[in-house]
DNA sequence: TTGTGTGAATCCCTTCACAGCG
DNA sequence: CGCTGTGAAGGGATTCACACAA
């Protein structure tokens, strides 16, 4: 149990807890740090330093019990709760996140829409009103929301993005194309098609280019 | 001049590209790697390493001409060219996809969907009718297809995604949950929201639990 | 014997610092 | 003098290898 967690540790983990979800439906009892990597694409090693990080999970001579490490996991990616979400742009972007069905069903629970576009301001999605961009403030520290999808044209993204965070806000999911300006205590995670799909075309280009 | 990059050099590189086209549009001549890192959230030195490993594009003293390095850019990112790219899975996503206007604008020409819903084969989007599953090879093959977008269920996503490559595909941009097993000499850029708003709960959760 | 947990070794990436060119 | 290009140094993250527990 050390502290000093990597940076690309998050992804690991939850992938991980989508195997140990896999395995549960198979009906897996225990699971080896070698099968775990081998369902994440990485190594025995780095599942057990991965882990090692926030304790000890597993038995020697076994391996972990299924359903213990998913439930710790479920801890460590404080997804054991349920996660207020505010939808910031109703557009193409949004209303695709506002029907994917895995958002809702793991715990991120939409509680709020705004837009700018007066022609959508007031009409409903499912059970919810879209809001004007006034009320942002008010949305955020009345509902308690906690969580952002920045889903708004790269010119509005900076400004809603430090209302927000002025509101109450504690992370981001951003897919305008800039990089945020925020306190440290703010997570982001950039969504940024235009930037993979030039990392893909990047790595096409170098690969062919090679002896 | 240097081989051997860094994997993380893509995204920087792409970013650069966004701020000499914003550089050039507010009419700068020149630029400083101190400005580039300023405006790409990293260090002057390593927008110099970055651009190292692919040539010398600026002048002692002076700096980098926004048009040449951004022209550099382009070829060493590989979009100096227009890539041809099918849409497979005309769902939510799909469309949101299909109507991004950086899609075409940046040389992304998607001339092709496949479905495999019966009701949408036949239909069209924009000038294209969708395709049945069945026609995936004869259409990559047929329309020189590099890239795939794979924006189907889970469940499916690796048996396109292998007929797809054994069909001539260079690239895959994947949206399914899943790590797709590819040969090497394929790209794969995973697109995956619930890992990174899990990614999101983690940051807030270990920020919030520190001392 | 099996498979975890973990210090030590290694590898890769970033940062430093400066020689050298314009 | 200013700023690039780059070897060398530094720092993180991954991998190795093994003591130890079940």
């Amino acid at each position: 149990m050390t502290r000093r967690v990597p940076a690309s540790t998050a992804r690991r983990l939850s992938h991980y807890l989508r195997s140990l979800e896999d395995l549960e439906s198979e009906g897996g009892e225990t699971v080896s740090s070698e099968e775990l990597a081998e369902r994440g694409q990485t190594t025995a090693a780095q599942v057990r330093k991965d882990l090692s990080h926030f304790g000890s999970f597993g038995k020697r001579g076994l391996g972990y019990r299924v359903d213990e490490l998913r439930e710790q996991l479920r801890q460590i990616l404080g997804v054991d709760r349920v996660w207020r979400v505010a939808l910031i742009g109703a557009g193409r972007i949004g209303s695709a996140l506002f029907e994917y069905p895995a958002f809702e069903s793991r715990g991120y629970e939409c509680v709020a829409i705004v837009d700018s576009d007066p022609k959508k301001v007031g009409t409903r999605w499912g059970g919810l009103t879209i809001r004007p961009p006034e009320e942002l403030e008010s949305l955020i520290a009345g509902l308690g929301v906690e969580l952002v999808i920045l889903a708004v044209p790269a010119q509005a993204a900076q400004d809603i993005a430090t209302r927000a965070v002025n509101a109450g806000v504690k992370g981001i999911l951003n897919f305008a194309p800039i990089r945020l300006k925020v306190v440290a205590a703010v997570a982001v995670e950039d969504v940024n098609l235009v930037m993979q799909l030039e990392a893909l075309s990047f790595s096409i280009t170098q690969l062919g280019s090679e002896a």
